[in-house]
DNA sequence: GCCGCTACGATTGTCGACAATCTGCCGCAG
DNA sequence: CTGCGGCAGATTGTCGACAATCGTAGCGGC
């Protein structure tokens, strides 16, 4: 929210953000699962309006990636093979370090205020071993840590690529790593945020990828 | 092209995807200058198509933010200010430096034959003193570069961010660099990774996208 | 004279119907 | 029995028409 009152504009969300957005948790979350064909007739009744709109909708997610698209055949939810894995996080890496560097030049305090809350929710999730909760609160810590960065386009590629890491872990749901370890790689972070340490921030972020990519390898 | 006859699938593009190419280029080229209302009657009847593919393919320039939606309103080609300068410069910073990295890891041969044919292509441009075609030798270039990392999504996000690099040109065509000092920049990045001198590329990257925003500077 | 209300024209948003294309099945010839 | 050709059903692609919303001009009241 704006502080202070200040007047803002209404977000209004027009048909298609809310139904893109809508896709985009399903495939989020995995109730849309990779290489499902999108049927626009059954989706559209589904979501109860017509086609139009929905396909105006889907025209967002092809952009986006998670959705690729077969002339005359249909849209389909994209399968993410082990080079897609390493792609991802590798991606992530860029725009990640990209966002460190900014919030350690220019948003070092608020930054560590909301990453600082964004980390109890994951403490939260690894104690009661929810793994959905433990997958949104990560999620949810990196989404604020670019975010805080106040750049616009890093923030809209971190999107995109949070919404493919978790289809990742969807499809290898077993391999997750120990709760505790989870929860202190990203302390560890916002510890280094803290101490304005740029430089162990960086190695701490570039592990923090190659960890994960790592803890997704041995599967098929 | 497949080299040695290999069979590919048939590039079959879809309507939608001929349309958003054609707006992207469009705006690329200032066609559709910024701010620029796209009336959908009208852009419908210049494409000789109805307003239904054409409204897909805007959706699509809106998720990669070229276009911005007011609900009932239309749809608007975004203006750039210059915090959006610096934060595509930023990200195209991101983007690049970490392609450089890949290409020097795993792809420095190929890397250098393809750019050096891309330089070749800015020096005939820089010395017929052609400024659009310096502009349009220059983003291939980059796109070259994030090409040959062999990364989908750096080379996704490169995509857009090119666009919005010449809009930004476009907007303030009239500071545009030196062409032989334009040249020797890219020049020198071809050497480094020819030398395979990551540290040196990984420091002219960043000098490049500085100097990139500097000169776009004293403009309003 | 200025402000607010109302009616109109224009544009966007949505829908249902039609045309084009693909997939799978069936029949038929070899 | 095998392989080809073609037909039928289903799905995607496209279109034109209708409904909803917005901006504006004009009118009336204060």
């Amino acid at each position: 929210m704006g502080r202070l009152g200040e007047l803002e504009p209404v977000p209004r969300r027009s048909t298609v953000e809310i139904v893109s957005a809508e896709l985009r948790a399903a495939i989020l979350y995995g109730s849309l699962a990779p290489g499902t064909q999108l049927g626009e007739a059954e989706l559209a009744a589904r979501l109860g309006i017509s086609r139009g709109p929905l396909r105006e909708a889907m025209q967002r997610l092809v952009q986006e990636g998670l959705l690729h698209s077969e002339p005359h055949r249909g849209l389909f939810v994209v399968t993410l093979d082990h080079d897609d894995v390493e792609d991802v996080y590798r991606a992530r890496l860029a725009v990640e370090r990209e966002a460190c560097r900014l919030v350690m030049a220019r948003n070092r305090g608020e930054a560590v205020a909301r990453l600082t809350e964004a980390l109890e929710g994951l403490v939260t999730a690894a104690r009661e071993r929810d793994r959905v909760a433990m997958s949104d609160a990560d999620q949810a810590f990196h989404q604020v840590l670019v975010s805080a960065s106040g750049s616009p386009r890093l923030e809209r590629m971190a999107q995109t690529l949070l919404v493919e890491t978790r289809m990742c872990l969807n499809a290898l749901q077993d391999t997750y790593p120990e709760p505790e370890e989870l929860v202190e790689e990203h302390r560890r972070l916002v510890d280094a945020i803290a101490d304005g340490a740029e430089d162990r921030l960086l190695l701490l972020i570039e592990e923090h990828m190659i960890d994960s990519v790592e803890r997704l390898r041995p599967a098929p």
